[in-house]
DNA sequence: GCCCTTATTGCAAATCATTTGCAATAATTA
DNA sequence: TAATTATTGCAAATGATTTGCAATAAGGGC
């Protein structure tokens, strides 16, 4: 079983919280996915499973899992107000997201420890965590766009 | 007069925009804060000159100077919803946030673009803009901190 | 396996930042 | 100065997320 999901089950026993099939789902599908889903995406992947399942419940569901560390919510630039969940892994990771297709790739990166130690030294800050989000394109969506301005040269 | 506010001016002037007496105060205002305020800070600022402000107004006149390229939108991760406003400088510049205070520095770094070249290299991507965060303490709410803990020390 | 307690769910209604429709107002320009 | 129409203020709408509450279902004890 998944570090996500065995994480999962050991912090609900010493809460006394309850394995429900609603979260069980939700915690397999979070443990596979290898996108950044919002909520609503979330609910979609689901209800396959379980058509009844409700968006409060997918909610309710993530904001544990964030308040237990084990999912990180972020917004991106571009969908100002929709947030995209994240199973968090071991180490410290960043996204990149595509401005045409939406999608994101996580990258890691060691320089991100010299920036915040730069910034530490000139601030006077103690700086706890840091994420760099990188816009463009993604290498397909480059692709395309490269293909329609062939096309605008010819046509 | 600054940049921004020529900036406007001329941008208006090519649009067929009108200079208003809101836009005018909203944008002295914006000039000259050294701050990231909200639009409902913005808002609250503008109203000892201008009671009668609405913040329709406010967010539309941001709305015009963020597509205008003037100003710039930023959601952080400890206020989810209510996005902060800042004038764009001619260069490139990230942002530190209090997780005690909510105050946000800005700071400057050479070392995104290794970051950005590494990731477009390793991936293919076209990266045309990247954005940091960090989240930690300020120096003053760092010293409250300690003092804190003192306090619990010999309390 | 069955009962009890109460954590969790589904639903509908509430929030809250932001956006929009519209009639009234005020910049520009002729 | 008048005419045109961009912009405003207001109120209502939006859309993601949250919350109250009665109904449901885990999990512990019998």
């Amino acid at each position: 079983m998944s570090e996500l999901i065995s994480q999962a089950y050991e912090r609900l026993r010493s809460q006394g919280g309850r394995m429900t099939n609603q979260r069980r789902l939700l915690l397999s599908i979070l443990d596979s996915l290898g996108e950044h889903p919002t909520a609503e995406e979330l609910l979609l992947i689901a209800r396959k499973q379980d058509p009844d399942l409700n968006l409060s419940t997918v909610y309710r569901t993530l904001r544990w899992l964030e308040a237990e560390n084990l999912v990180s919510a972020r917004l991106f630039a571009e969908e100002r107000r929709q947030e995209r969940f994240d199973a968090v892994l071991p180490s410290e990771h960043h996204h990149f997201m595509c401005t045409n297709c939406k999608n994101v790739i996580e990258f890691d990166t060691e320089l991100l420890v010299d920036i915040k130690s730069q910034f530490q030294d000139s601030s006077g800050a103690s700086v706890s965590m840091g994420s760099i989000v990188l816009y463009g394109l993604c290498p397909s969506c480059r692709q395309g766009s490269v293909a329609q301005e062939l096309d605008r040269e010819v046509g």
